[in-house]
DNA sequence: GTGAAAGCGCTAACAT
DNA sequence: ATGTTAGCGCTTTCAC
């Protein structure tokens, strides 16, 4: 015999109103294609504000194979400032459409990743939507099949699935253009590159993309990136280094374009050493727009991940009326001007 | 007619082995009490691998008024790192008792948290967790007293749940030891204060704890504090102004403590642009360690926020086999060593 | 050792 | 216009 403390239920209004159990559902799920009685209704619908009932979803989701939530599973630490706007992005999809979302992290974990779908799937999840904190193409778990999903911030190898990534090249187009609308034609440097590591030997998605984007605009301007400094974007220190060898030899660089907040950091920490002042003797543009660009003095220009508008896409692609088909939708990524580009002044 | 794409069930597995449904349930929920034939439950086991069977926790839940599941409300932005540890930190406690967690931001809405609770509720999850960005007492919702609730850094007015902070005041005492411990015991200053401001006359919790807890280490060494900037903690600008007028005017400071990263970040652009060097000229010690605290040159040392350990310890306290006795549980704050420490050279 | 049967709270044919 | 009835997939008592 289950444990007892029990809510009201349906069989309590109908009883407090004196009507059957099915007119109740009928009058409480607001169908429209069953005339029931005005009188009725309205004794109903006294009989359960005043008994405080509240439908049981996981009865109802038994009968009708609906659960009203959507499973959210990343690889790695939403402790970053794009994943929680990605969330709520999420988050504010789904409520919109009356969902509750799921959250779990698998740590890069394979078998992790599978239990965690799995408990969702075993909850009878109506979506499920597979993320990934920095862009990347990843093999997609066996689970996602059994149930309509979407990808996030990562892309499909099998190309069978929706997937939501940022517009990364386009990112770095409109970089370059920002340093092209200043003046600038000449000693224009990346630091960061497509962050080719050790165990990355290509690079990242998102640097691959960002130097296209790059490369590109200026090419189509006529103009040569002076040089490229491949590095680690994982933290200022990396960029602080760059920028230093930068400074410290050669032709000067009178504009760096930073493959992201953090890495800019790192720039401005050198050219302050050096004495340098940005934007004046050193334009600085930026991707991510992290809280960072805007702490920065001068304030940093950066061209924004879209996280939340790429977490609302991914849930509304999920719970869209059709099937989403499998395409990869690219949301343009915004830029933030602030203060740290001026005209070279040499 | 529910729609019928269906999955394995019990029965299925049940006629597959040729036995009832009954003894299916038996052995697959491992139930010790009743002695199925060894075979049978070869058989049973076999079929249900064989067809892949999974539960469904739905027809679980509904019988036994156990959903494996708990909800996470908080207030604002998960998008800051330490919403997401705290966040990690819940989840990985769950999961390690087979729950699964449902996440929702309320943004500071009493409606919409009003809302969101309900539909937890509704879902029929196990617990309840009302989660704050930054600790504060709040009013409780009514909501959380139909289910075991416990409150995630922040103070209940009513005393009647069980709420997990992090031990500012403790923490406000490890940084003035730091200090002492270098040496300093005059020319101690303190940036951001109790965090007054329009919105709050007193400043906040977190403010007025680590005051306590500075001035009480300070006191017992018998050195005074040389004075407080009171001003807002949510830019590293305020630090910044703060900081210019403290350096520009009178006896200058040998050594700050800074009530967050952010603003010893304002601080240390301060410095930096009177020529002061930290810190040779200026000790910096802060609270929270965010990933600005290593970032800065030279690495900042901070007292950290225990986000993680205190979403485990909600949920533990929340899925523990006793009720959560309503008490307030702090998490201490353990102190990150860096650079940015000094002793005074006057 | 195993099975029949009832029921969790809700929906939805089908009758009336 | 409203009620009867039969499930959704699972657990659990009680009888065999």
């Amino acid at each position: 015999m289950p444990p007892s403390p029990s809510r009201v239920t349906q069989a309590d209004v109908a009883r407090h109103a004196g009507v059957s159990r099915t007119t109740v559902s009928f009058v409480l799920s607001g169908r429209e294609d069953t005339r029931i009685s005005i009188e009725a209704r309205q004794r109903i619908l006294g009989a359960a504000e005043e008994l405080g009932y509240r439908p049981n979803l996981t009865a109802q989701s038994l009968r009708t194979r609906k659960t009203y939530t959507v499973g959210l599973v990343s690889d790695i630490v939403a402790s970053t400032h794009y994943a929680g706007e990605m969330i709520q992005g999420a988050l504010e999809a789904a409520l919109e459409r009356d969902h509750l979302l799921y959250f779990a992290e698998s740590g890069d974990d394979p078998d992790a990743e599978r239990k965690l779908l799995q408990g969702m799937l075993d909850r009878q999840v109506d979506g499920l939507i597979h993320a990934a904190m920095s862009t990347r193409a990843r093999r997609v778990p066996e689970q996602l099949r059994s149930q309509p999903s979407v990808l996030l911030n990562c892309l499909d190898e099998s190309g069978e699935f929706a997937s939501v990534v940022p517009d990364e090249e386009a990112a770095g187009r409109q970089a370059a253009k920002l340093l092209l609308e200043a003046g600038h034609r000449e000693g224009i440097h990346v630091v960061g590159g497509r962050c080719v590591t050790r165990g990355a030997p290509d690079g990242v998605y998102a640097g691959r993309e960002r130097m296209r984007g790059i490369e590109a605009a200026l090419a189509e301007a006529g103009v040569r990136l002076s040089g490229v400094s491949e590095c680690d974007w994982s933290a200022p220190r990396f960029g602080y280094g760059a920028a230093r060898r930068l400074l410290e030899a050669g032709p000067r660089p009178t504009a760096v374009v930073c493959c992201n907040d953090r890495l800019a950091f790192g720039v401005y920490q050198a050219a302050a050493e050096q004495g340098l002042s940005v934007p004046h003797d050193l334009s600085v543009v930026a991707f991510d727009d992290s809280e960072l660009a805007s702490w920065l003095r001068p304030a940093l220009t950066s061209v924004a991940l879209p996280h939340r508008e790429m977490g609302r896409r991914a849930v509304s692609l999920l719970l869209s009326p059709e099937e989403p088909e499998p395409s990869v939708h690219r949301i343009p990524m915004p830029v933030r001007r602030r203060d740290s580009i001026a005209v070279p002044h040499r």
